[in-house]
DNA sequence: CATCCTTACGAAAACGTTATAGTGTTAATA
DNA sequence: TATTAACACTATAACGTTTTCGTAAGGATG
């Protein structure tokens, strides 16, 4: 009832290991009457070569590693299964680590899968990871010949793989819109410096109202804390941007560089008595159900995860496929789209 | 530069490979002069054993496989992050594959990781699964002494651990809140029969039904086609659904299997006029992120994923460990809760 | 001084593969 | 008839560990 390997196929049919592994791979060194036997017996017996094995001798685990910062989170997911796709389709196994935005499990999550057990990392690192800016465990395993690819929360400073999306092209294009649509005094919901992906949402922000000659207004722009992010603080999030929106009551739109920010404002907004779309116009980062689903639904920029984790997959098996030559590291940019739906609709 | 082994640590010291091992394990044979020295080595040098090669030895990876009908799912992700958690504390790894709700890509998914990959297997079978009604992947790889611990949808002729929601009973719990709330015609919004678990909930719904003395009117009960579930295919849902409440202009609750379709009942009901909650009280089965942020924000019956996670890891984990004497199998129920929200407030 | 026990290490097998290098038998060649 | 070639296999090493067993050197014992 225990796993069948050469070793017992051999014992069972009298010929020496070596014969077994050849008849099954149809080694012309092997008689057909042996191979036929032999054949026969491992799929009568359904015999599958052990995983684990292969990799110690082949020095390859088909395995790509995926750290994440977080698993119940659409983008994310949407991203893994883009991975999923392409690999499974180039007969990779994925294995995913999570880092819960922590750095420290970041690092002993990438520690524990470079012991052999993957051949290449796709990952997007943690916030902690920005805020501190140690790299140390990316570096080294780069260092070590492991190929990384970095997707949408990148670092300028590592050298590999990336690929991300457009921020910047993406919130221009979001707030250029607006614009369009007739808003005048835009504001800006995004999270605080550090965070690599806000800032690059919040310079297309900036750069939309610079080049149509509106400049910017810093007390239009709202920075709002991690903590807010965090399970059960809702209600700080909700207080907070109502208690902005009505300190600037001539808001006419509102661009977001989440889901969430963006549909908590049309909230703080319709409880100040502001109508969406007719008085303010809304528009958010990444296309989750949220957007879809919300009353108003949602326009928002579209992320195109899927295509971004087949992207990453891609760079990253091709590495591993191809060493003999050694491609440069390349940046992959996956356009954005603008999503329109109801919260930007003119009536 | 490339990874350090106990081998080149040997050749490095002029020792024995064996030396080098039981040194690094501090074993009192070696003397603690030698010790000293290949200890001071291999942490400088950062020697950090395969896991690969451990796996082979041991015939044991310490890795979970999860199989899931879909990432994109805040259900499965919460059950995943469950998973991770214990099985991160616990020393696990684990490697996610999807079916994507095919049978075949579960069934090779299933054969590729049992090969020596991992050491048991978490699951919740494919919607196509669940109508072939063909097991045969799992009572072989149960068969060959690998654990299996099924949750969610389970299925009741295999015998193994599960990890369950009491669906029956949460549905049952919502449809009586609805009652006790003064509906008199509820409505149920619900999959085709072969769906293990909408079968469990719609049970629930006639129990609560039968017991309040009113009874069930089979035009009350909308069963929806699995294709409606499919991208693209969100009209056909919407017209199906609105169709179905302008048939039954009495309708005055609404429970629903799941969040999709109860956010989809509001929306329809709404554009005929009525209001939710005053004129409908509607309450959805899963509790994800659409349900707190809609408007109105969604009443429903929470199933605590994480909690299933974590539980479905201990039994798998626990099992694996005391391979020695066998526990009988068990199946833990898992509480739903019902979250009252603005689909269901009295005005 | 031969025997025995420590001490401190090394050799070898094993996990399940694959690939390279033999090896024995038979048949063909010079 | 001696040499060689072809055939059909087997032995072995290797991947990186751990662990059991073996052993050389040195000191203690009778």
């Amino acid at each position: 009832m225990q796993k069948l390997t050469l070793k017992k196929i051999a014992r069972e049919l009298d010929v020496s290991i070596s014969t077994v592994s050849k008849s099954l791979k149809d080694s012309p060194e092997i008689s057909e009457d042996t191979k036929q036997k032999i054949k026969a017996f491992a799929e009568l017996y359904n015999y599958r070569p052990n995983t684990i094995a292969l990799s110690l001798k082949n020095r390859k685990t088909k395995t790509l590693g995926v750290i994440i910062p977080e698993i119940v989170h659409h983008f994310f997911t949407t991203v893994v299964s883009g991975i999923e796709k392409v690999a499974n389709e180039k007969d990779y196994t994925v294995i995913i680590g999570l880092s819960n935005e922590s750095f420290e499990k970041e690092v002993t999550n990438m520690e524990k899968l470079a012991n052999g057990s993957i051949d290449g990392f796709i990952l997007s690192v943690s916030r902690e990871t920005q805020l501190k800016k140690d790299y140390h465990h990316l570096l080294e395993t780069i260092d070590h010949g492991m190929p990384v690819v970095l997707f949408d929360r990148t670092i300028p400073e590592i050298e590999c793989d990336k690929v991300v999306v457009d921020d910047t092209e993406g919130a221009r294009n979001a707030v250029k819109k607006l614009l369009a649509l007739g808003c005048k005094r835009i504001a800006l919901i995004t999270t605080e410096a550090h965070v690599n992906v806000g800032e690059l949402r919040t310079a297309g922000y900036k750069d939309a109202l610079i080049e149509s000659g509106i400049g910017i207004s810093e007390e239009l722009i709202l920075k709002l804390k991690d903590e807010f992010n965090e399970e059960g603080m809702e209600d700080n999030l909700n207080t907070t941007i109502e208690l902005f929106l009505r300190n600037n009551p001539q808001v006419d739109g509102i661009f977001a560089v989440n889901e969430k920010y963006a549909l908590t404002a049309i909230k703080a907004a319709r409880s100040l008595g502001k109508d969406i779309p007719d008085d303010i116009k809304v528009i958010g980062f990444t296309d989750g159900v949220l957007s879809k689903y919300a009353t108003p639904s949602l326009t928002t920029v579209s992320q195109h995860g899927v295509q971004l984790g087949e992207k990453a997959a891609e760079l990253l098996i091709r590495r591993l496929e191809e060493d003999d030559y050694e491609p440069p590291y390349q940046t992959v940019v996956v356009e954005t789209r603008l999503i329109e739906r109801e919260s930007t609709s003119i009536t």
